[in-house]
DNA sequence: TTGAAACCCTGGAGCCACTCCAAGGTCAAT
DNA sequence: ATTGACCTTGGAGTGGCTCCAGGGTTTCAA
């Protein structure tokens, strides 16, 4: 199949399919006389299985390493533990930070009492004073230091 | 001050000041004779509030906005509620798609008994097998659909 | 037969928020 | 005179795509 029939089986764009290709993660099929690709049912097993692991969150270089131990199934199993270990512990180190994040959130929008103008906004307010303040998000350690990774973002599915 | 120091009293890398500056958040100081940045505590100022926002994980756009609101003190309030209610409800619905991704790690985590090779690692085949299913993840609107955006990572603290 | 629409190709730029580097200028202390 | 710590600029790299320009190909209908 050619490109587009295999991006719309696999519900990705056609860019993100030679993307995975030119990104080492799906193997350049063989071309037709005119250029074109030339899928196999493979390909889109491949496919199925790199959305799989990206909806799990997982960066393109953790899903080429999961990508080894099918084609190379002889290899010991405990990496792959490990793998689903540190995602795990990166997901649930993020909920934990965020969950942080919302409180802070929380009481900064309880500080607009209907004012006006910007001048008399509780928030503002509270934003500027708590940039100075040492105990504030900014200066604890309960944010960014716990998760310095640079955590990706899960897929979009807008690609209709 | 220099910038040296301007950045290392606001607790960040000389490059993040310069790229600030570049971005439009900053004012660019007078300089010296000798060319070099000559910053007053009112860029220290800004630059603590911009890193109370960012640890806040706002975009660079949204504080930008925020810092209208700070030096014109006469527009209307609102626009800054719905700004941190925004955030919220991107920080909410983020924290949703992160659980679900837990609960999904953590299934896969059981599959694997202690076997010895990728070939018999249930963690692998569930990943194999899942992709197929319609009723997964990657194919559920639970994750990706509800969070579309691009999603800013909290700022690192580890410039020490 | 002509033409339009729907495909395909490549290479390159853009997104965000930095981070790092190279190549050079400046300044204070030794 | 030289070392080392600072400063300058511009440019490239990160991840994971996404979009575009400028071209070629195929298929269908009028």
């Amino acid at each position: 199949m050619r490109i587009g029939e295999l991006a719309k089986r696999a519900e990705m764009k056609t860019d993100t399919v030679r993307y995975y290709e030119k990104a080492g993660l799906l193997p350049p099929p063989p071309r037709r006389h005119n250029g074109y690709r030339d899928y196999s049912t493979l390909h889109l097993e491949r496919l199925a299985f790199i959305r799989h692991c990206r909806a799990l969150d997982m960066s393109l270089a953790d899903i080429s390493h999961l990508l080894e131990f099918v084609t190379r199934p002889d290899v010991k199993c405990d990496a792959i533990d490990r793998l689903i270990d540190g995602q795990l512990m990166q997901v649930q180190t993020r909920i934990a930070s965020l969950r942080t994040l919302e409180s802070q959130l929380l009481v900064l929008r309880d500080q607009c009492h209907d004012q006006k103008t910007a001048g008399e906004c509780g928030i503002l307010q509270e934003l500027v004073a708590a940039a100075h303040d040492e105990g504030c998000v900014c200066h604890s350690a309960s944010i960014g230091e716990t998760d310095a990774t640079n955590y990706p973002s899960p897929p979009r599915d807008d690609q209709d």
